[in-house]
DNA sequence: ATAACCTTGGAAAGGGCTTTCCCGAGAATA
DNA sequence: TATTCTCGGGAAAGCCCTTTCCAAGGTTAT
């Protein structure tokens, strides 16, 4: 609060005058103005349902325009039993994964004329649930959650609970991730994706190879590195237990892990699959840091093929997942009222090699 | 739409039934299992105001656990008048600018129990305008417009009077932006921080400099471009008009820009100034495209200090700004009720010099 | 000409909640 | 004991809309 430097520029203190709550002018004042009924005025602003004669129509009208008056949506939606909010829960807006899947949802669910609600869910695991009460307390249209699922079973039965009371009360809801809570899902193919990666640095010649996990508890990590492991068994690689260095799932908790690698003294690693993009480029920070050249002397890859990182340098090897596909496909499983029971959209990601994986030229 | 690919698992087709709509628990529903009257479950329902017997407020509780009861919280917006959500308007979330920004406004606004609705408002000009509309309609508590104004003066008078009638009826606003709306008004310093941007990239030796502007409508990119200009002035470096490239302010823009400035085939520049750090990743693999290196045959230099940047290679000098402490700070503004006027709060950018913009060695 | 419509407008009953009154009963004061 | 307070409870009047139902007038069909 201490930082608001509030550069006042208005006239001193118009405080005195105790605010007088603004009057806010409703269907019935222009309902009067129009010298009609509540119902007529009604009608012809929400016009439809029934027609109203020209000439009253153009007085109400007029009389919308003359009051600035501006339909109440909260008092409508009580009416109606209708609401045209729409909910997203995702851990953290600014990492460009959670945000590029919120462009799509917000670019289809505004062409729908909705409103979306998003919630940052970081602070606890718990923050999910209450969010969807909290969507289910507005009554809203539809709840998307996005993210991983963690191992906590209790806390998944507690989201899944709230979600069917959510959508017995007439919501719709869906979910980016596992397939564990009993509505529309879109799956990326984690481990399918992590599994073809493997299979292609094994094609490229590497053999040794670390990986770094992200957290245990979130099944996404683990579905990658299982996905990863089950790809070099096809080719007979070997993955080291000690190998696999858990860590946040962000920048620092790449280079952390990383560092974690450095540290342990062995054998370098031939090439490093960090788990995300995000955690690669921490990777790659600490290679650098430690003086090391990838691809030179090290390989590193990721996964998620976050956009803003195509173009760092090197260019990164990854899985790309559409990820404002994920979020469109999402929201239009919640928009479309076809609703036999929950479906399961799987998206496939695709391996994109670049320079960060190149083999090393044979040793000299 | 032919791209979601219901995997459907539930029994086929419940849809016969007609979908009775689901009878909803009301808070009357609850009184009348408690045994007690409307008023008396409302009140244990939002204990405070005024207090109820221990034996009658139990019975009530339990009534509410047993129906699964939520509170309306539409319809107590309606009765109070009152509601909890902050609408924000940004560009694009999928840029990391806007999605920084937008985190610091959730964390506040989460903080104080409010709903943050979103949206997008790249599609046209107008859209901001009509958000502003909706979040009256919505009887929004406030609403926050997030980014550059544009020169269209006739658009922003319309935001300006729907700003007007927004809180008018009792609304709060702010803008993330130049001071034009007549609202609350988190600053960046755009200008200041070009400027010194400029002085810093002379002392380091540069004197022919290139600038990927961006579009000629938004005042941020004018803002940075004159201030960079200044800055130059102050050292008596001259900015060849000629050397000043417009362009889209994302990654594309800055790629297309600077291949313009190739393409003009004078002298290369020894440093480019891109008037966002995202334009400069474009530059950035437009030069590594033409084989140039960063910074040894050219220098570059950004704007903003995205985070998910701080570790691409070359290191980008850059002017910071804390996004996330700008919705911060924006949210706070908005949220303070002590409102004599139109408040300004400036925010500096602070020159962070890295490697892009190193002064090449004097050539042996 | 009369019956059978359709059209147009309004009164009133919701929708789910809060809040202002009002009332009776017991506690505190005189 | 009489009087004033508090306290806990309810009836009912809002909040701002939508929507059903009814009535009056004008058309068309028989």
């Amino acid at each position: 609060m201490a930082d608001v430097r509030p550069e006042s520029r208005g006239a001193a203190g118009r405080r005195g005058t105790a605010a007088a709550p603004p009057r806010r002018v409703t269907l019935q004042d222009v309902a009067d103005r129009a010298g009609v009924s509540l119902t007529t005025a009604s009608r012809v602003v929400n016009d439809g349902s029934r027609r109203v004669g020209k000439p009253l129509a153009d007085r109400v009208h007029r009389a919308v325009a003359d009051l600035g008056y501006t339909a109440n949506l909260q008092a409508r939606a009580v009416a109606t039993g209708q609401s045209t909010m729409i909910g997203v829960a995702l851990r953290d807006i600014s990492d460009p994964y959670f945000s590029s899947i919120a462009a799509g949802l917000i670019e289809v669910a505004a062409s729908s004329r909705l409103l979306v609600c998003m919630s940052s869910t970081a602070a606890h695991e718990e923050a999910e649930r209450e969010y969807v009460a909290l969507m289910r307390a507005q009554r809203a249209r539809a709840v998307v959650l996005v993210g991983s699922r963690s191992d906590n079973a209790a806390a998944r039965d507690a989201l899944r609970a709230e979600l069917a009371a959510f959508t017995r009360s007439g919501g719709r809801a869906a979910c980016i991730g596992q397939d564990l809570l009993g509505v529309d899902t879109v799956l990326p193919e984690n481990k399918a994706g992590a599994d073809a990666l493997a299979r292609a640095l094994a094609a490229l010649g590497h053999r040794r190879f670390a990986v770094l996990a992200g957290p245990r508890s979130l099944l996404t990590a683990r579905e990658r590195t299982e996905g990863f492991r089950a790809g070099l068994r096809a080719w007979s690689v070997p993955l080291d237990a000690a190998q696999i260095v858990h860590g946040d799932l962000s920048r620092d908790g790449g280079y952390q892990a990383m560092s974690e690698i450095l540290a342990a003294g062995g054998p370098l690693p031939g090439c490093v699959f960090a788990v995300s993009d995000i955690m690669a480029v921490g990777a790659l920070a600490r290679l650098r840091a430690a003086g090391l050249r990838v691809p030179g002397d090290i390989a590193v890859a990721g996964f998620d093929d976050i956009p803003t990182l195509r173009d760092v340098y090197p260019p990164l090897t990854t899985v790309r997942l559409p990820l404002k596909r994920l979020g469109e496909i999402a929201a239009r499983l919640v928009l479309s009222d076809d609703a036999p029971g929950p479906r399961v959209v799987p998206v496939p990601g695709e391996v994109v090699l670049r320079d960060s994986t190149l083999p090393r030229p044979p040793a000299a």
